[in-house]
DNA sequence: GAGTGGTCTAGACCACTGT
DNA sequence: CAGTGGTCTAGACCACTCC
């Protein structure tokens, strides 16, 4: 005999894709369960929190169980590092229309607020590898947020680093006042005088840890994109290093790879 | 006053993450839990349930909760996509030898084990569109599933798609049991004079189905990387688009992208 | 067979949401 | 205040693993 809480959750899965339950709409109430399945109140939960996991619904507490809604997902490019480096040497009148981010996304300067913060820190062995410098060296961390005006949550953390005695040469480098958004790093590393040849970005996902949920309000149930990307001048020297969290249900990603011809 | 089970739950990842607990061990049986933080067995449970969800401990029924240990990752680069077209016109003979999969992985091609399925159906909507076809147009549906030889679980599950009236043209494209591996798709659509001008993969991650949370063995309380990639052949005509799956916890993926110079 | 986690019950009380 | 989900208890019985 199966058991119950799957067959539950199984005929409520049904219920849902069969169109009977509608994106939005609100489940029967956990009480109204246990009649029409004649079981207990902590199977129908356990039932739910199946379809929780899932991602299929969502509890909102004091006001019942909801189908959840497809989340309209922010696309996120390859091409935005061509796209930045080709504006790297505009003036900053030139750049502050819009930044990378807009760029993907289709939206205005507005939409978009940004947050920024910077502190020095000694460099971690998982950073200091990616920097290819000794554990414990100076390093410039910049902590950035990014969210929709009318959204409470941001859709990115992004932790990024800089070897301070590298990038020292424009004190600017150093301020958080003077973070130049739009336009982003690749400006600030043509002020010392780095071209970037290229860049590497390393995919991972896994569940979110309770700070990281908290911080995107992500429902319980869903992933994360973790995102490392170091970037590399023309000299093949890794010069920035970056952690990137996105949310995996409102996150595309698209690269794209071009071959050589035959 | 916090809840009992967060206050566990945080006791537990504290005790893990200082080392008292290491990779491998078992944690105290859920009794004695229940004894140590005197809470009731539902209490206990429930804080180790969120440690599940964050995918610090496995529940093995029978044997007791363990802290887990951090998967050995595969790479996956968008390398592989130009090392297997440099290939793709090579005889069989000579790519017989490895595959794209055990090029990024730097395995032997004794180590994977490879299933292929061929099936013909009738275009979804998504899939008609990422290959600009109409919807029901006929496609040859090829379901892959690789794993380790020595491991039980695939560490892939892709589904291919070619449009049927395209390829058919060389009916060994229709015939699973005349499936290239290694060598991959690109030598096949060479033999119909189809050449690759790039590829474009979009990623996101949620959490797994049921499906394929059993398939891929994922212990409950991990993410999938969902992968859909679209080949281009140099008249811009969308050619093959597959959808992949991959565990997150035992999947890198590293995508370079390259820089004009200034 | 001893020890472990998995499922399920019946019911109490708390906390949040909306009217 | 009524209705909803969230937390917690005490205990029974089942299923799996390993000796």
């Amino acid at each position: 005999m199966a058991k119950a809480y799957e067959r539950i959750a199984d005929n409520l899965r049904q219920r849902i894709s069969a169109g009977e339950l509608s994106p939005g709409d609100r489940l029967p109430a956990e009480t109204t369960l246990v009649e029409e399945y004649a079981k207990s109140l902590p199977t129908i939960r356990q039932a739910l929190g199946v379809l929780q996991a899932e991602g299929l619904i969502e509890k909102l507490h004091g006001r019942g169980n909801f189908v959840r809604r497809p989340r309209t997902p922010v696309l996120r490019t390859n091409l935005r590092h061509q796209w930045e480096k080709d504006r790297a040497r505009d003036p900053a009148s030139e750049r502050a229309q819009t930044g990378a981010t807009e760029h993907d996304t289709g939206l205005e300067l507005g939409d978009l607020v940004f947050h920024a913060a910077y502190h020095e820190v000694a460099a971690e062995p998982e950073i200091a590898k990616a920097l290819g410098v000794p554990v414990g060296t100076a390093l410039v961390e910049r902590i950035y947020r990014t969210r929709y005006r009318v959204e409470p949550a941001p859709f990115t953390l992004v932790r990024s680093y800089l070897v301070r005695d590298m990038v020292a040469a424009n004190p600017d480098l150093l301020d958080e006042s003077k973070e130049p958004y739009p336009g982003g790093t690749q400006s600030q590393l043509f002020t010392i005088g780095i071209e970037l040849d290229r860049i590497e970005e390393l995919v991972t996902a896994r569940p979110p840890t309770v700070e990281e949920a908290e911080e995107l309000a992500t429902p319980a149930g869903s992933a994360v994109i973790v995102l490392r990307k170091t970037s590399y001048d023309t000299d093949d020297r890794p010069v920035e290093h970056s952690e990137v969290i996105l949310p995996g249900d409102r996150t595309e990603m698209l690269y794209t790879t071009h071959l050589d011809r035959w």
